[in-house]
DNA sequence: TGTACATCAGTGAACGCGCGTTCACTGATGTAC
DNA sequence: TGTACATCAGTGAACGCGCGTTCACTGATGTAC
């Protein structure tokens, strides 16, 4: 009990912790395949060989840059809806909580929107696992509340899908709000415009679930 | 009237199709920052050199790509909205043509997908606008029904937004499908999967749409 | 507490390599007469 | 049709540079006794 982590470890995940936040200040401008060793270690302040003590690679990196980001999300979007039943007050909270941790971290989110997609496929593969896992818990925090009965469990998967992918676009639309800000684009859509929009895009969904009567009654006819 | 085009400007418009091609399937891997100009000069066989006679770097030859790919795009959309009053039908065709269009040039699409957040601005840029352009063709051609009635443009254009980013992630899904299929992952959805999800979420919008009764109607109090 | 040894995060030199861009060039195509 | 000159798509050599990875190392921290 004279210590709990030990200096060397502390050190080492003061250095780890480093390149990390390192690496997402690069990202802002470019995308994680096209970011060098060298230049993050320098941006550390390291030798370019002290990386490999951390991360077998650039793509080790990327994805626990992922973990960092996503892996404090879980359970937000389920507390959310779990918390109160209007769903006025419902939708302008997700949309809030949405605008904070983009105004808070936007490195982070500029991160997954570039790399969902991006040239990377172990990071990709993270970022798709823990999108599927948000599906997953909306899924099942909407199949908690009574609107839902009668939903099978596959539409509940889609619904709950949506939802996650108006999130995704929500966030995506609140980082080019913010660039547009940054590069004092006139005409582009405000902060407030982006939230506005968002809220109806969520509003004009939950009307959809409410008259729901579950997919294809009659296929093939 | 010898010619029309010339041999001389023939072959040069051969050889930046030939670079134009080249570099699509190059990106299949990976993304545009990291695409070497001589990793594609030798590609298509051609000296480095031969690249600077058709582009100004690989940004300018990323923003053609883009025009390649959603340029040919517009009013297919409004075509489709156009072309029958039965939402059923409307909707499956119009999953049914993002299907096709995925199936026939997949690199394409998946250029659009990878760079839409990717770490090239004018890129970026270029796509934007292309989607902007299509969330006005659709606002247009949804305004023009008679569901429509009583709908404000900037209600219109919420929902064309929607619909036009719900075509962007059914494509992206269409993606993933292919890339499951090829990769010999098990469990991942099918084609036909994503499409009956895609169809139902249309369908869930179209819910939405139709017991729409405008945005906010009685804000702040 | 003190000593002797083990661990291991970070170092720094060295490697071979492919990169983007420059420049003066070549030779087929185009044009003027 | 034939000739003389202009254009310009593509060439190939050369440049300086930063890259990822290897390796044997150092010296502070950790551990056993």
């Amino acid at each position: 009990m004279s210590h709990s982590v030990g200096v060397r470890q502390a050190q080492k995940l003061k250095t780890r912790q480093a390149l990390l936040d390192a690496a997402l200040r690069l990202l802002e401008h470019q995308s994680l395949s096209s970011l060098g060793l060298r230049e993050l270690t320098r941006a550390v302040g390291v030798a370019p060989t002290a990386f490999y003590r951390h991360f077998p690679d650039v793509a080790g990196l990327g994805v626990a840059l992922v973990e960092e980001t996503l892996g404090s999300l879980h359970g937000l979007i389920g507390a959310i809806l779990a918390e109160t039943g209007d769903a006025e007050v419902r939708i302008a909270r997700t949309v809030e909580l949405i605008a904070r941790h983009v105004r808070e971290q936007p490195a982070h989110f500029r991160f997954i929107a570039r790399e969902r997609h991006g040239g990377v496929g172990p990071v990709r593969a993270e970022i798709a696992a823990q999108f599927d896992a948000f599906t997953a818990e909306v899924a099942a925090a909407l199949g908690r509340e009574p609107v839902s009965a009668g939903w099978s469990e596959e539409d509940l998967h889609m619904l709950g899908g949506l939802y996650v992918e108006h999130m995704v676009m929500t966030a995506s639309a609140f980082l080019s709000a913010r660039e547009a800000r940054e590069s004092g684009a006139p005409e582009a859509p405000g902060e407030e415009q982006v939230a506005r929009t968002a809220r109806d895009r969520l509003r004009l969904v939950s009307l959809g679930r409410l008259h729901w009567a579950g997919r294809d009654p009659d296929p093939g006819h």
